[in-house]
DNA sequence: GCTAGTGTAAACATGC
DNA sequence: AGCATGTTTACACTAG
């Protein structure tokens, strides 16, 4: 049995061929063809993929991103810890079995099975699904941490155990060892607790049944006397992902370490050992395989396992005044004994695991990647040429090198020459650079409602992506002036707008730009207003909305689709934000990634409500005098007409969201002038 | 087929 | 003269 690895596939190939044809299914099926939605032309499904454009690229990096700043975090408290002798004993083999729940030892997260429900009942929006699975993903790196974390402390107190039955050791110590793992294993109860907690949400909210035959999640009793807080503390200094925000990687123990590297018959790749020259006051020489150890005097106040005034020794969080009270907490509290020694040991086995888990995502990410045609989106990693039929380097050299392929003219097919079955998934940067703005004569339009809302929700992807945004010259226009301080902007500052806030706009400026002009003279609702410093334009809201009185009341499945849209998006924000809530999920999925965030998503599905709702009951778009300036501001335009999206017709780029930071491409040209960044 | 809305291209005017 | 800004016209395309 063969099964897909593909982030978000949940489909089990049961051989070579099914694996395969399951392939092409992802070549050939955006997740966006599994959601119902209005066909309005034959172009629909290359709109589409310009509209969720950014669920897949995204979904693709957060992975990666979850695993690398849990790595980082990891990685900087293995680095503190491990400034602490270890016991000498560690090298005596284990003897003593603590019986572990099978159950605790499997992943709680959402099961594929659950996960393919979700998919089939085509109830979540890829923005919402890429929510769901990062959530899902950190859920698992967490509970990965935890695993080992759990393994090596059974291990070492094996070896504990082992080794006071040889010297006769008092039982007290034994105690303390028994106390840690009973801690672990609650540990690992609480988040399968969480984890569970996040399923029942889910449930309860009707995204998710669980099937009859579906082993039930099972709710293990808790283990007797431990601390809540306690173990609270634990969780969250193994999976919190902050740390390693606060604290910068130069910061390292204070202590006076030396590299020494033995191999012995510890468990543990990395060996931790007594270095007879510097362990007179207990410390002890460690050596790390990938960092060097800098001295802390570079930073005598700031230490990786100290920030916000609370002590960050894994399962610590101790209250420390200042930096001398924290000096003086960590030799006392986390001096050298059994117990830091186990604590540094796990973290060492954390940060490896991490990083075997960064190594098997990037793995799978560029598996991915070169299933789908795109090359690295590794920062830093070398252009690569795509042996691709359809393929056109990002590179401004090679769209200099191939002049025919830049904006097409009118007579200039720029639809997909690929079949339709291919085109609107295989992503390729086809169409995505070397064209600009181009007519809308192969375009498709009036097929994906579209809010102020949705620019703002993607905004992050549209600032790094050379995706066509699905939007009106004029509605951008309008947003532009809307989000300005004083709603008034000069052309210029519409523009600077329009590159900013768009990657695509920062090429064929002539011909976007004068667009843009063409707009502002054409529609009433723009307003030239003579300034002291010159014109500015600013938006006339009545004729805006005036501009086509009755959006969707002529198309009811629009509506249909509107409503029913809103109706199970969101119960799914109740859903994620009620169980992160209860569960201190910590929300780095979205809150370090710049996606979409929980809020925004619930923000721009309500807008959309609204509008829809709006014109339907009413029929009248005029902005009331009620209205709220939200609303006034971004009034819903359902069926607002996409910009010309058929560059973006099926390929979407995922290159360009890594390649293109939002401090720009400064290879691409931008034609006319250069951006001013300063304008607002 | 008509109309409205939109995108693209281009010509032209004006001011700096 | 060159450029930015602004207006207008023409044409193509699509959805209703």
């Amino acid at each position: 049995m063969f099964q897909c690895v593909f982030s978000s596939s949940v489909l089990e190939p049961h051989s070579t061929s099914c694996l395969f044809k399951h392939l092409f299914y992802h070549s050939a099926t955006p997740a966006s063809q599994k959601q119902p939605e209005p066909i309005y032309s034959k172009k629909t499904e290359s709109q589409r993929q310009t509209v969720r454009a950014p669920s897949a690229k995204l979904f693709i990096f957060s992975a990666l991103q979850v695993a690398r700043q849990l790595l980082l975090q990891q990685q900087q408290q293995q680095q503190q810890v491990s400034g602490l002798k270890s016991p000498k004993r560690n090298d005596k083999q284990p003897a003593l079995q603590v019986p572990v729940s099978v159950a605790m030892m499997t992943p709680q997260v959402i099961t594929p099975q659950q996960m393919q429900q979700i998919l089939q009942q085509q109830v979540l929006s890829p923005q919402q699904l890429q929510v769901l699975l990062q959530q899902q993903q950190a859920l698992m790196l967490q509970q990965q941490q935890l695993q080992e974390f759990y393994k090596k402390q059974q291990e070492q107190l094996q070896l504990q155990l082992l080794q006071q039955q040889h010297a006769g050791k008092q039982p007290k110590e034994q105690q303390q060892v028994a106390t840690q793992q009973l801690a672990f294993q609650q540990q690992l109860l609480q988040m399968q607790q969480l984890q569970q907690q996040h399923l029942l949400s889910l449930q309860r909210q009707g995204l998710l049944t669980i099937q009859p035959g579906q082993p039930a999640l099972p709710l293990q009793p808790l283990a007797q006397g431990m601390i809540p807080t306690e173990l609270q503390q634990l969780w969250k200094e193994v999976t919190s992902a902050h740390t390693a925000e606060e604290t910068t990687g130069n910061n390292h123990s204070s202590l006076d370490l030396t590299t020494t590297c033995v191999s012995s018959s510890a468990p543990s790749k990395t060996s931790l050992i007594m270095n007879p020259h510097a362990s007179t006051n207990g410390q002890l020489s460690v050596h790390t395989p990938k960092r060097e150890s800098l001295s802390h005097e570079e930073h005598p106040h700031s230490h990786p396992l100290y920030g916000h005034g609370v002590c960050k020794w894994p399962g610590c969080e101790a209250v420390c005044e200042d930096f001398q009270s924290f000096l003086k907490h960590l030799n006392s509290e986390h001096a050298l004994d059994d117990r830091s020694t186990a604590q540094c040991r796990v973290q060492m086995q954390v940060v490896q695991q991490l990083e075997l888990q960064l190594a098997k995502d990037k793995e799978r990410l560029q598996a991915m990647m070169t299933h789908l045609h795109v090359k690295s989106t590794e920062p830093k990693a070398a252009p690569q040429p795509l042996n691709l039929v359809s393929s056109v380097t990002l590179s401004k050299s090679a769209s200099e090198a191939s002049p025919q392929s830049l904006p097409h003219t009118p007579t200039t097919p720029t639809a997909p020459l690929t079949p339709v079955t291919q085109g609107p998934s295989v992503i390729t940067t086809t169409n995505m650079h070397t064209v600009g703005p181009i007519r809308r004569r192969y375009s498709d339009k009036y097929n994906v409602p579209i809010s102020s809302a949705d620019i703002a929700q993607n905004q992050e992807f549209y600032k790094n992506a050379e995706v066509r945004p699905p939007f009106t010259y004029a509605s951008l226009i309008r947003q532009a002036i809307l989000e300005s301080p004083e709603k008034q902007l000069t052309l210029n500052e519409i523009y600077n707008w329009f590159t900013r806030m768009f990657a695509y706009f920062r090429r064929n400026a002539a011909t976007w730009k004068n667009a843009v002009r063409h707009n502002l003279s054409l529609h009433k609702c723009f307003v030239r207003v003579e300034n002291v410093k010159g014109a500015v334009w600013t938006v006339d809201e009545v004729e805006f909305q005036k501009r086509r009185p009755q959006k969707i009341s002529g198309n009811p499945s629009l509506i249909k689709n509107m409503q029913s849209s809103h109706a199970y998006c969101t119960p799914l924000n109740a859903a994620l934000q009620a169980s992160m809530a209860e569960n201190s999920i910590p929300l780095y999925t979205t809150a370090s990634m710049g996606n979409p965030t929980l809020g925004n998503l619930a923000s721009a599905i309500r807008e959309e409500l609204n509008g829809a709702m709006e014109h339907t009951n009413s029929n009248e778009s005029d902005s009331s005098p009620g209205r709220s300036p939200m609303q006034a501001v971004h009034p819903v335009h359902v069926k607002e007409e996409p910009l010309d999206p058929e560059e973006a017709e099926g390929p979407l780029s995922l290159v360009t969201t890594a390649n293109h930071s939002p401090d720009f491409d400064h290879d691409r040209d931008y034609e006319d002038e250069p951006v001013n960044e300063d304008m607002e």
